[in-house]
DNA sequence: ACTTACATGTAAGCGGTTACATGATTTG
DNA sequence: CAAATCATGTAACCGCTTACATGTAAGT
């Protein structure tokens, strides 16, 4: 099975929402993207100027009073057809992240107890900042785009992150309580 | 901040248990901590050969009979104590993984919604699946190598991959049901 | 005077996978 | 007779980040 390069088909889907320039998608990435999809701008760029190469994007260059040129970017109707496909097509892979709190704690045995909570404190603090940073963008979404056609598709993904990070926090706190105990 | 290469602190530490051959080292990662650090043959024997000349490891070739030549792999002196300097080190990036799955749905106004729900029944099938083998080594560790000193580290990282499976799992019914609905 | 926002781009480098190359022995 | 297990290694390639390079205008 070829390999597809997702990153692409991200940057060809945010041509269809109001995005139009690499500094546009950059922003978008970082905002509502971020948690599961992260790119620079040394990818956006050369994707861009590859996507209007094969025909999937088209470009247009305007100057700005008082901002620097633009280039401006629209997806085309083959485009749009290739981020259907994409979209229909079935997913392969489920995500693997490298962790390194359990790559740490695999070996823990080397190392003190109390680092190793430590760590583990440290964690769940970082989640706990997570989950409220997507309460935030929640909170933004019901307010103020709520009937955006993405809004139900977009709330589905920050869902994920809270439970999955609830679901961290729960660890975090059960795994302290059962090394403080020793 | 420098950015540190985890993976070589990963074998590093896997020279610490039983593993001895780049081949065993292998085996122990897609059995033991495939859920949070994968690595391929093409980075284990460079980095192997790369920690003999930091003076981390030593090497000692051995001709077996019935098998292939092997060398075995020694934590040195020197690379305990980077071993363990890495363990106290604080951990700065919490893990970011790429998500096909909520890339797609992101963008799934634009596919018919029977389509994002097959996705999504597909994705929880497989952490399903995913599941069953975390209780499975679970099962195996406590049956056979519960006073082992690293037992219980190992068992905390499982916990931590049923935890999260779980809540995916969960999110899944949530959100077929969600979709379904309408 | 400084910072932030807007805006585009490239080159070097890194971490990693995949495919290839080789080969003996054991098990089914 | 084929497949799996044991065992080591490299070269090509890929996706991606980081650092660098450049510049205007508005706000603090």
């Amino acid at each position: 099975m070829a390999k597809v390069n997702h990153t692409k088909f991200a940057i060809l889907g945010l041509l269809t929402t109001e995005c139009r320039t690499g500094y546009a998608i950059k922003q978008m990435i970082d905002q509502s993207l971020t948690h599961f999809w992260k790119i620079s701008y040394g990818q956006i760029y050369p994707t861009l100027k590859a996507l209007v190469e094969e025909g999937l994007a088209t470009v247009s260059e305007t100057t700005q009073q008082g901002k620097p040129d633009k280039k401006e970017y629209h997806i085309t109707a083959k485009g749009d057809e290739v981020l259907k496909s994409w979209l229909h097509q079935e997913i392969t892979d489920i995500p693997t992240e490298k962790n390194e709190l359990l790559l740490k704690l695999f070996f823990s045995r080397h190392q003190l107890p109390d680092k190793a909570i430590q760590h583990i404190k440290e964690y769940q603090r970082k989640y706990e900042e997570q989950y409220e940073t997507y309460v935030g963008i929640e909170e933004m979404i019901n307010a103020t785009l709520s009937h955006a056609p993405d809004a139900n598709f977009w709330l589905i993904t920050l869902d994920y992150g809270k439970r999955t990070t609830t679901s961290i926090i729960e660890w975090c706190k059960a795994t302290i309580e059962q090394l403080e105990a020793k």
